[in-house]
Order: structure tokens, then sequence, then C-alpha cells
DNA sequence: CTATTATTTCGTTATATGGCGAAGTAAGGG
DNA sequence: CCCTTACTTCGCCATATAACGAAATAATAG
């Protein structure tokens, strides 16, 4: 029961979710989730280590990097029949379909400038660290 | 997206989880189910609500008593392959079969008594109503 | 019609959750 | 060694959720 409760807090959130369906077949660094759903990296990494606690995704430490991807080795009967529902029900969904156009375009992009530009983007949004720039 | 979220922020309460487990091959009425969870009639009616809300379960008026159903004919692709999943995970788990256990117990019991008992109980508890008993 | 009773709705309260930014940690790069 | 950088942890705030009791609703019983 405990399993299962934790795989079910874990997906009563949309943007674990989102997340979970933009690892599927592939690994993700952070930043780049970061990217995705436009959320601040202590918000991402918070919502990572949720599913992680639920064996719903593993990680990878390489250099500076940490990547994400969803849970094999690690998984629990109950994560795993999550994965494969999840896939059953959501693949055809239209968030997760244009999430994983943006994924891809996201992919396409250095990981170096990519966790740049996310300062930059903040900064516009803003209107602060333009000093920064000059 | 809509209708799956609807369905895991439904599951991500134990108490509701065991509602729908209860559930599993019978109808219980809402009395029925303030029993197994011990919980208020308020509280628990709202639960059923939202498993309701996420076409998770049913509901059919009986006179004065509202039957409570696993979802059949308002299910939804997501629902439906929810309540699957639920069977294929929580069926083996002792909570689980602890639950149907009493439940099987109060299925015994007459329901109108049942009611009663409730406040009976309530009122042990609280110390109270010992007046409307005299 | 009135009283009773099973359930729901409403209002309130306590706790849980999601979000952010700032400070802390760990891993390269000068 | 620093310094930068990718990520995590912490502390805070706003909102969401679960719980209850009281009042409202709906349906039978008298």
């Amino acid at each position: 029961m405990r399993d299962a409760m934790d795989v079910f807090k874990a997906l009563a959130d949309e943007n674990r979710v989102r997340a979970l369906m933009a690892l599927r077949g592939r690994e993700l660094c952070v930043c780049q989730i970061v990217e995705l759903l436009g959320l601040s990296p202590s918000t991402v990494s918070k919502h990572m280590s949720i599913l992680k606690q639920a064996r719903l995704a593993e990680s990878r430490k390489a250099g500076r990097w940490i990547y994400y991807r969803r849970a094999e080795a690690e998984a629990t009967k109950a994560s795993r029949a999550a994965l494969a529902w999840l896939d059953d029900i959501l693949l055809s969904d239209s968030r997760v379909k244009e999430d994983r156009r943006s994924t891809k375009a996201i992919l396409k992009r250095d990981p170096e400038e990519l966790c740049r530009s996310q300062c930059g983007a903040k900064a516009e949004a803003a209107g602060a660290c333009a000093a920064s720039r000059n």
C-alpha cells in the first residue's frame, strides 16, 4: 500500500506527469526539464526527487549534470505498472505530444548554452541582470 | 490529460483508494463506507463525490440510501485502466484484505441499525448523546 | 403535513503541497 | 587552489486538501 500510495501521490501533479512523459525512451538532465516545464531549477529538483522516491524515475550523475530517466532497475511492481498505464492513456494526449516536440528541440541545443540561457530568460522577464550582460 | 489528472488526484488519498478497493464487485451505501473508514459522513460524502468526478465511481439512489459502486457505464478510458491497475497492484495488500474482511462483516448488519450505531459509537467516544438513549 | 433520517453542502480549521529565491554542495575549468 | 556552474536543500509564502460539525436537502414513516 505504501508503494502504491507513493506512486499515486507522485502522479497527482501535472508537472510531474509531464516530466515522466518527456522521459519516455530517453534521459534528460535537470536543466532540460526546467526548460520544458518553465519552472525554477529548485522546483524541478524537488519534483524529480518525489518521482525518485516513488520509484518512477532514476538518476545518473555525469560530471556537472544529473540525468534522469524512467525507473528500470529500481522500479517496483506499482511504479512499473504505473509507467505502462501512463503510456497507455497519455501517449495520444495533445499536451504530451506538444511536450515531446519541444523536448526534441531542447535536445538539439547544447546543455551548457541551455543552462546559461535560463539565467538570460529569467533576467529578460524580470528586467534584471542587465548589468551582467553589458 | 484532464481526465487522467482527475483520476490521479482522486487516487492520491489513501481513504479513497481503500473505498475503491472495498467497492470491488459490490455496492456499498455511504453509511457502510463510513463504518469501514471510521470517518464522518460528511467527509466520506466528499471523498465519494471526488471519486465520482474522476469517473472512478457511480452512485444509485434507493430510498433514503445512496449506493456507490465502481464506475462502469460512466467510466473513461483513464478511470477504467486505473481500476484494473488498482486490482493488479492492491488485491494482495494486507490492508485491503483486512478492509474486505470488515466490509463483509458490515454487510451482514442491517443498514438501518448501522446508521443508528454510528450515532451511538460517536456518542460513546464523546460521552454525549446519553439522554437520547435513555 | 410533520418528523425522522441518510446524505450532501457549507463554513472553518489544520496540515500538506507547490512554488520561488537564497544558501549550500559537488564537480570541472581557469 | 580559486571560480564557475549544475543541482539540491532550506526557509518562506500562497494555495489546496482533508477533516469536522452544523445547516440544508431529499426521501420515507407516522
